[in-house]
DNA sequence: AAATAATTGTTGCATATGTCAACTAAATTG
DNA sequence: CAATTTAGTTGACATATGCAACAATTATTT
């Protein structure tokens, strides 16, 4: 066979790999299996139990250093206000986070952390690192950071469209 | 100040970087964003649109050489049976799968994927292709494939815990 | 063969999430 | 002051996930 067809068939076959599991669902398998086992260890490790999108919220508001308002939240998350305002309902309930009256603009509700909601935090972090440490075992640094720069990239490019 | 200190600080701020972000968060908002301009696009373009979730399980009906089951699928997709079952009234109901008894065992349905089933997949398959077309924009073939590799090493990784 | 167990699919229920539209209260603008 | 904009809230509806109980069918055991 010549070389050049080889090389054809090779290109021809990594098309077709990508054709039978697009990108999307390889990621989306990835997350989904992440999510399995990341769940699991929270539900049996945690002592408050909470779903990813109400933790990815709660951290993403301990992030933001100034005033906090749930429009803000949800331009950062890219949810509807409405969805926020669930989750929010949803956290409050727990304790992790109150609701305070803005003093200048009383239409705003400023959102703080509670003490509560901060050591689900820390708990939340660290079952993610752990987990990570063994999901990450037999790949380099190199390969870590070439992902996350993919990662972030196609994040940017799709922000775009 | 010592090179020691120096060391000790960027492993810090690596740390808290990571910390910051965590992976899972990285890649979910990846997620998040890609399935946004992906449903944009469906909306605008396919023909049929149906939601994420009902396409997976579409196409992963459509792999299977075999006779297909429920069961097996709720395995595949690691789910539960009830979720695929109604994964699948949605797609019978849009026409795009047809449930046929088994003969052998009547407990069984077969699923099979009808002819407007294979269009909207030979749809979607295409705008996911564009799609990543653009995406990978300003990125090698050498990460993209690393990025693949990491995707699928964490992904079996997660499979054993 | 009859009783028992296991398998497949189904249903009900609870929770979570996403999106849209209408609405209230408060602030801003002309 | 009247009209508009903004922030938050509520209701309605669609999608998705997981658990437990159930029915029908098949397989296994006695």
């Amino acid at each position: 066979m010549s070389t050049k067809l080889f090389y054809l068939r090779a290109v021809l076959n990594k098309k077709m790999e990508k054709q039978r599991f697009p990108f999307g669902m390889i990621i989306g398998r990835m997350m989904h299996e992440m999510g399995r086992v990341f769940k699991k260890r929270a539900n049996e490790q945690a002592e408050i139990k909470i779903p990813n999108e109400q933790f990815a919220l709660l951290y993403a508001i301990s992030l933001k250093e100034d005033d906090v308002i749930q429009k803000d939240m949800a331009e950062v998350m890219r949810k509807d206000k409405s969805g926020i305002l669930r989750l929010i309902d949803s956290l409050e309930e727990k304790e992790l986070i109150s609701r305070v009256a803005d003093t200048k603009d009383r239409r705003k509700n400023c959102l703080m952390v509670t003490k509560k909601g901060k050591e689900v935090i820390e708990q939340y972090l660290k079952l993610m690192s752990e987990l990570m440490e063994q999901l990450q075992q037999g790949l380099t640094a190199s390969e870590m950071n070439t992902f996350y720069k993919v990662a972030d990239h196609i994040k940017s490019n799709a922000e775009k469209l």
